[in-house]
DNA sequence: GAAACACTTCATTTTGTATTGAACTATTAA
DNA sequence: TTAATAGTTCAATACAAAATGAAGTGTTTC
C-alpha cells in the first residue's frame, strides 16, 4: 500500500504532471497540443505524460477525429488536487510578494466545476447572511428558505440531494483564505450563472469575467456589488 | 500561482517524503531516525527531505533533548494525503493481487486521528443503523439520540461542535472503498476506545488490534461483531 | 570528562526520469 | 493524392535532485 502511495504521489509529483492536474481543474477536457501549451514542454513530452496518467486511471482519453481530449477520470481526482492546492497559501505566506501574481484570477474564477475566488466566497457569504445555506461546524447545510431560493432559481435542490455525489461542501479557496460553496449544488449555480450569462470564462484560463447583466443580477439575487 | 502548485506537487511526489507523510498519518510525531527506518533510507538523506518539508511548512519539529519531533504542520495536510491515498484503489485494481497487502491493516486500522479500515467502516456502519447518525447527500449529521449515545461515551458533542475544526464528515477508506467517520468527533471516539484499551496501537504501524475487552465492549455498544 | 547517541551539514557521486529529436500513424484539408 | 495537422513511439541524451560518506554540533549517559 505504501508502495502504492509512493507511485500516486510521483505521479502528480513530477512539474510537468502538476501542471497537467491544475490546467484540468478547469473541468474540461484539453487536447495533448492544449495542455503541451500550457506546460510550456514539446509534443512527445507531454504524450509520454499523458499516457502515464491515463494508464494510473488518474485520466481518461476520448478520441474525436485526430483530437485526443483528457480530463480527470473521476471527481475525487480534482478533489484530491484541490485539498493539495489548499496546502500552499501558508507555505510560501513569507515569500517575496508574487511576481506572478494575476489579479483576475483572484477575483472571480472556477475551482473544477463551481464558483471560487472573491466572487466565490462572496456568493457564499450573501447566501449564509440570508440563510439561504446554514454554517455549522466546518459543514454547510441548504434552508428551506434556500431550498425556495434555488427552486425560484431553476435548481431542484431535492434532486440534486438525493444522487449519490457530495451535494453541498465548504471548499477552502487558497487566494481567499476563505471558504466557498462547493458540490453538486454548486456546480448547478455555476452552470445556471454561465447559462443565463452572468459570467463568462475565459479562454485558456480558469478566471472568468462578470458580465453587465451579471452586475446587476448578483446584486439583486444576493445584494453583492461587483 | 502555479509554480507554487508545482513546488508542492514535487514537495510531496518525491518517494523518500512521501512515505515521510504516509507514515505521519499515524498522526504522532516521529524522530528523524524513526522516519530514516520507515524511508528505508540514512539519516543524512532523511534529515535533508525533513528539511525541505519543515521549510514548506508542511511538517512542523519539536526539539526534545537530543531527539527532534517531526509532526504534520496543520490538519490539512492529513486531509491532502487522505484525498490522495483515495485515488489509489482504482488505479490498482487491475494490477497483481497485491502481494504486499497485509490483512492486519486493512482489518482495523487509523486514519490520521480517527479509525479506518473494516473495524471504522463497521461502526460507521452501526451508528447508521442505530440512527446515532444519520446520512444525507454524502454527509453525515449527528441526531440528538446520538447526541445521547456520545454523552452516555463521555464525549461531550455539543463542545466538539463549537470547534473551529470540522466536526463530523465522511472519510472514503481506501481499503473497504466505503466511508467511515472522521472529524473532531471520530477523532474523540478513537481517543476514547484507545484509552478504554479496546484496541492498542501496533508500533510502527498504523494497524490496531482489538482487545478482549474490546471485543465485548464493540458489542455491547455497538453490536458489531468481531 | 569521555563515549555513545541523535541529528545535521557539506562536498561528491550517482541515478532515475524527464526531455529531445527523428521517424511513424492517423485524420483532415486542399 | 498530396500536404498539413494531431498525436504517438522509440532511442539517445541531459540534468536535477537524491543518495552517500566524512565531518561537525549538541545532548545524554556512564
Amino acid at each position: 500500500m505504501e508502495a502504492q502511495f509512493k507511485q500516486i504521489a510521483s505521479l502528480i509529483g513530477d512539474p510537468t504532471r502538476a501542471v497537467i492536474m491544475w490546467t484540468l481543474m478547469d473541468g474540461k477536457a484539453f487536447t495533448a497540443t492544449e495542455l503541451a501549451i500550457a506546460a510550456n514542454t514539446s509534443a512527445p513530452n507531454i504524450s509520454m505524460h499523458l499516457a502515464k496518467l491515463v494508464q494510473a486511471e488518474l485520466l481518461s482519453v476520448e478520441s474525436q477525429g485526430r483530437h485526443r481530449y483528457y480530463k480527470f477520470s473521476r471527481e475525487e481526482i480534482a478533489y484530491a488536487i484541490e485539498a493539495m492546492t489548499n496546502l500552499l497559501p501558508a507555505a510560501n505566506s513569507r515569500r517575496k510578494a508574487d511576481s506572478e501574481d494575476i489579479p483576475a484570477i483572484k477575483q472571480c474564477r472556477t475551482c473544477y466545476d463551481h464558483l471560487a475566488g472573491k466572487l466565490g466566497v462572496a456568493v457564499t457569504d450573501s447566501m449564509l447572511k440570508q440563510r439561504i445555506i446554514i454554517e455549522r461546524s466546518n459543514n454547510f447545510t441548504l434552508s428551506s428558505k434556500g431550498k425556495q431560493w434555488f427552486s425560484g432559481f431553476g435548481i431542484d435542490a431535492e434532486l440534486l440531494q438525493q444522487q449519490r455525489r457530495s451535494f453541498l461542501r465548504p471548499c477552502l479557496d487558497w487566494s481567499e483564505r476563505r471558504y466557498h460553496i462547493a458540490g453538486s449544488l454548486a456546480a448547478a449555480l455555476l452552470d445556471k450563472i454561465l447559462f443565463e450569462d452572468w459570467i463568462r470564462k475565459s479562454k485558456n484560463s480558469r478566471a472568468v469575467v462578470i458580465t453587465a447583466k451579471g452586475q446587476k443580477s448578483l446584486y439583486k439575487y444576493l445584494q453583492i456589488i461587483v
